[in-house]
DNA sequence: GAATTAAAACCGACTAGTTGGTATGTTTTC
DNA sequence: GAAAACATACCAACTAGTCGGTTTTAATTC
């Protein structure tokens, strides 16, 4: 085994490591049912290396939310959503990408800090801050096409641009419950569809 | 004390004394994080009584759900945005009453089965049909008023009642989770009214 | 209408396993 | 050679669930 190849499967540092297993696990069964001790042997760690990194469970919930954020800033800000020249394209786009993600294993489309935040939100106010940020931030990048997008095609009375953004974010993790009790993705799959729709129309009329 | 204030205070059965400090206490920290002594001291039960009306905490879990929409199929069936004639204005009033109940604490407006089912979708498919016949069932009491204004203003290419009821409970849904992200009712009552425009502009071009 | 009785409702102490977290090492790494 | 990065062993508190016993309730009999 080349020193790359441990590079990469085990030198993937033990931190980053915990914190995959923490997304896998906190997707499927949620922050409060997901175990140190679970964490430790999907990565291969022990209690002490776990706790040397994290000083608590909620610091690496905290640490998890951030580490999406990272996570998804990254693949959002590389998307081809971002090409067309028109900017309400670019939101039209923008929810078709979305929609597009939302394929496969539930708790591979879901999102991470929808559903921590709903869990910790009146037990943790750390973890509660770190999702709001992931979910705020996230809809910030949308705010600037959607003002352009406004400039460009007129502007509706009692709709701002960052209440619209945020919308969008509501209804996707609408989208993401409803695909959690329906059991697959068609019902978040035509709720984005709607959303695309209401935005089209808004700008349209 | 007389027998009656008895039979309110202590006598309402121990049974729905579990179910309400369940549906507190998952509103507030999950399904995870409740616990079963918890809900005894609340109810003020012990551990015998509480198994001996639930066979597992699961089973509480899925009748919390049922209680749940026992409730709600109550206070909707007896509300007040039944009475327009209008098929569409219905509709809008629903949207209204929703937004009027969004209010006060985070846990006393969140939805309990969205809530729950976020945790339990992939441990427990009793619960998560639980909450799912919930939210179905809650979403099918707006399809005939959806399906009535159709008729009446003309369907929309693409758009059935069934899907455009569902979008209307993960626009909901959607919002608690941006609520508990955000501290305050605020933004889930923002994308009631994104809702109520959306739909207003479907029915009305 | 008092006595009987059986079942349902509830108690309280117990258990076996799990929980997050710690204290004290040992090994790597620079 | 000294931090940093882990391992090992441990703990006290808590977890859902059990089990034998006691009390309430309500129907039945006399």
């Amino acid at each position: 085994m080349s020193r790359d190849a441990i590079d990469n499967a085990k030198k993937e540092s033990v931190r980053t490591r915990l914190l995959e297993a923490a997304l896998t696990s906190i997707r499927r069964k949620g922050y409060s049912a997901t175990t140190v001790d679970e964490l430790c042997a999907i990565a291969g760690v022990t209690k002490g290396g776990f706790f040397h990194h994290f000083k608590s469970k909620e610091a690496l919930g905290v640490a998890a939310a951030d580490y999406w954020s990272q996570m998804t800033s990254g693949l959002f800000a590389n998307a081809p959503y971002h090409e067309p020249e028109d900017p309400l394209e670019r939101v039209l786009a923008y929810i078709d990408f979305r929609n597009a993600l939302i394929d496969g294993p539930i708790e591979e489309f879901s999102c991470l800090v929808g559903t921590m935040v709903q869990e910790a939100y009146g037990s943790s106010d750390a973890i509660r801050a770190a999702c709001d940020a992931s979910i705020s931030g996230h809809a910030a990048t949308l705010e600037a096409d959607i003002e352009a997008a406004m400039e460009k095609y007129g502007r509706i009375e009692g709709v701002t641009a960052q209440s619209l953004a945020l919308h969008t974010q509501a209804v996707l993790q609408g989208g993401f419950i409803l695909a959690k009790a329906k059991g697959g993705p068609e019902v978040a799959r035509e709720s984005a569809a709607h959303l695309k729709r209401y935005i089209s129309l808004l700008f349209t009329q």
